[in-house]
DNA sequence: ATAACTATCGGAAACGTTTCCGAAAACGAA
DNA sequence: TTCGTTTTCGGAAACGTTTCCGATAGTTAT
């Protein structure tokens, strides 16, 4: 028989019913109601990461002393704080950061979405945010679309339950409506954009040279002779896209050659569809003469494939593209490219969105542009073959 | 005049010094001593994400109750948590992973220790944790080494401070004490190893055949009629290279080709000692018919500069080399490859990390071998070159 | 009417860390 | 000795969330 949890008596307890899977007991002389607690069980001494209560105990001090041990605080006196230090070491003491970020409110953590961690250009990207963070003592999460709206609109939920000081954000393909990060920039969270930016937020971006780099390698096509330039482009709403669309039909109009429709592919970049804008070109009466992608990975995807086909690059048809890396460089013909230096851009935007954290309440978003450079290679050398 | 904190009275007062820049009085009456604390300054309504403290005061309920409604309890009524769950996303609530993961003791993240994510196989096998671990609800938080053991340790300690409820390591070069992984283990924290493992630690593995891909290469070389087959080996302290270094060594024992000692170069995977190697090589009176890297982009530096020098591939010499990637296929002549499977490797990887953590009192280590693929390209043939 | 049960809400305390404050001892000046 | 200062420690409360418990109203069975 269970005695009262207050006057210890056991005449006047009735019971009242069960209560998650436990007995409730009322004693009637008390009008006091409990539940039958069942024997502690062996509270085994679990294996964890050393708190500052840890260190507190052994010293025989409050954790708010050794707080201030480890944290510069001119109230500890010199040999208390190096006997601390001492013991915190000995214990190998790590700050739970969950804890302190949880108490500062910041977590000096940068989230960052990308589309795909496998493409160079954003491993690129990724290793210079990685560079100033790291120096700025940022951590990086770093998230991908996989090219899914719905995926980023995850992802960017997840950095913000994660409360990760700022965004780096480069939009997949899919996203045209911007709601997920609006909501986060109206509650004050610092975003910066790159690459694939977004005209209509106040953001701060870091964007390449899209349209001038587009227009100098189309221009450069056009100086080497080339009159029927086709485009490789991208789905329709990507803003590079139509940015880069828009270099080419500028060096165009600028050379007074006409733009012609069927010379235009619109793509979502995919392996298929080089192959579709190959066999649509080559099965038009006039064949172009050049061709463009604005994603240099369908480029290589055509020199393969005219190689196949034992077409000569660039003798009856040159190649150039947006975006380099090792590949460009070390297949046959070389291909000619826009780099986009891609590192650069990751350390620049880092930079950006640590200086909107620090200076949050200053900060005036701003638009960087990262000169690329034009790289010829044997691609597009057409001029040079003819000797 | 200042009057006492307890009495009102301000007779009594006297000064009892200055403490973190404000006078402290004392009340001679009371005996107490209290600081001048300034104005309260406005404090303006910060922008911040939305609590469960905001969602329980729009409804007037119990920070608990919006709690039991976002988390099944059964302890809610069905209309009270649908109202709860309509404020919640109307003001867009966002646990705060922060809190929760104190609480609950666990993150759901694991932290992934690389050298380097711009190289194609880590990026691949990155993509393989983050697709695994995403499936199972959990984030990757992603260090890079940059083949250094004191940024490889600082790593380690950074994601111990962010309370990582596991850990996926492949070590740097220099890496060849780990303390600063067994302390880890001994505080129950799971870890699993990949690629460059580590055998005096008693954790998961996940492995490629280092010595049977290595052998399989260096046995088709044999097959191919190279009898002079140098090798491009990485750091003697580094266990990978020295498991592919057996193979070779294992294979030139299967068919009785004697070992040179100076066929065999050990470097850092440096481009410079690509140059070396070939340098010393063909200073040899008698050069090698075939070389076999065991990192692969030291092959590629190699074809580069064996076309720059017209020295034919694989005619007058064969090259064979340990990881795969697009541009091995593609470079001319392409490259004979032991292809990893990067993405496999990760999935792996963080499949068994993700075993290790939920089922932490009864997981037993073991090593999981990811069995590769030899792909015959161009750059061994020598039988086919010889019609 | 009494006993026993069920449903569901609010409050308290925990997680680990930080920072504010008072307490109290020590020190220096008048 | 009194007044005024400095040093430095411990305690309390905050951060956001979860989970345990009791409180209390309602329901059912005897």
């Amino acid at each position: 028989m269970i005695a009262c949890v207050k006057c210890g008596k056991v005449e006047n307890i009735i019971r009242s019913g069960f209560v998650r899977g436990k007995q409730r007991l009322f004693c009637k002389a008390c009008d006091v109601y409990f539940s039958v607690t069942p024997p502690n069980p062996s509270t085994s001494k679990k294996q964890h990461q050393t708190t500052i209560i840890d260190v507190a105990k052994v010293l025989g001090v409050a954790p708010s002393t050794v707080s201030r041990a480890l944290n510069n605080s001119a109230e500890i006196n010199e040999n208390t704080r190096a006997e601390i230090i001492r013991v915190a070491n000995e214990l190998d003491y790590r700050p739970n950061l969950l804890a302190q970020s949880l108490h500062r409110g910041e977590t000096h953590t940068i989230g960052v979405v990308i589309p795909d961690i496998q493409r160079p250009f954003f491993a690129g990207v990724v290793a210079g945010i990685q560079k100033v963070a790291s120096e700025a003592g940022y951590r990086v999460m770093i998230c991908q679309s996989n090219e899914s709206h719905n995926t980023e609109t995850l992802n960017v939920q997840a950095l913000v339950a994660s409360r990760v000081d700022g965004l780096l954000i480069s939009h997949s393909q899919e996203t045209n409506t911007f709601e997920h990060v609006k909501l986060q920039l109206k509650k004050g969270l610092p975003i910066v954009h790159f690459d694939r930016v977004c005209d209509e937020l106040d953001t701060a971006k870091v964007i390449q040279e899209d349209f001038a780099g587009s227009f100098g390698l189309v221009e450069h096509l056009i100086l080497q002779g080339c009159r029927k330039i086709a485009v490789f482009a991208g789905p329709e709403d990507l803003l590079i896209s139509q940015k880069r669309l828009n270099g080419y039909l500028s060096a165009l109009k600028k050379y007074g050659i006409s733009i012609e429709n069927e010379l235009i592919f619109h793509s979502n970049f995919k392996h298929e569809e080089s192959i579709d804008a190959l066999n649509y070109w080559f099965s038009l009466r006039e064949k172009p003469d050049a061709i463009f992608t604005i994603h240099y990975a369908n480029a290589i995807e055509m020199i393969v494939e005219l190689k196949r086909r034992a077409i000569k690059i660039p003798d009856e048809i040159a190649l150039a593209a947006f975006g380099d890396d090792l590949l460009a460089a070390l297949i046959e013909p070389s291909l000619t490219v826009y780099n986009q230096f891609p590192y650069l851009v990751g350390q620049e935007a880092a930079s950006i969105l640590i200086e909107n954290i620090i200076n949050k309440d200053t900060f005036q978003p701003f638009t960087k542009t990262i000169k690329g450079e034009l790289i010829v290679r044997q691609s597009s050398l057409k001029n040079l073959n003819a000797n």
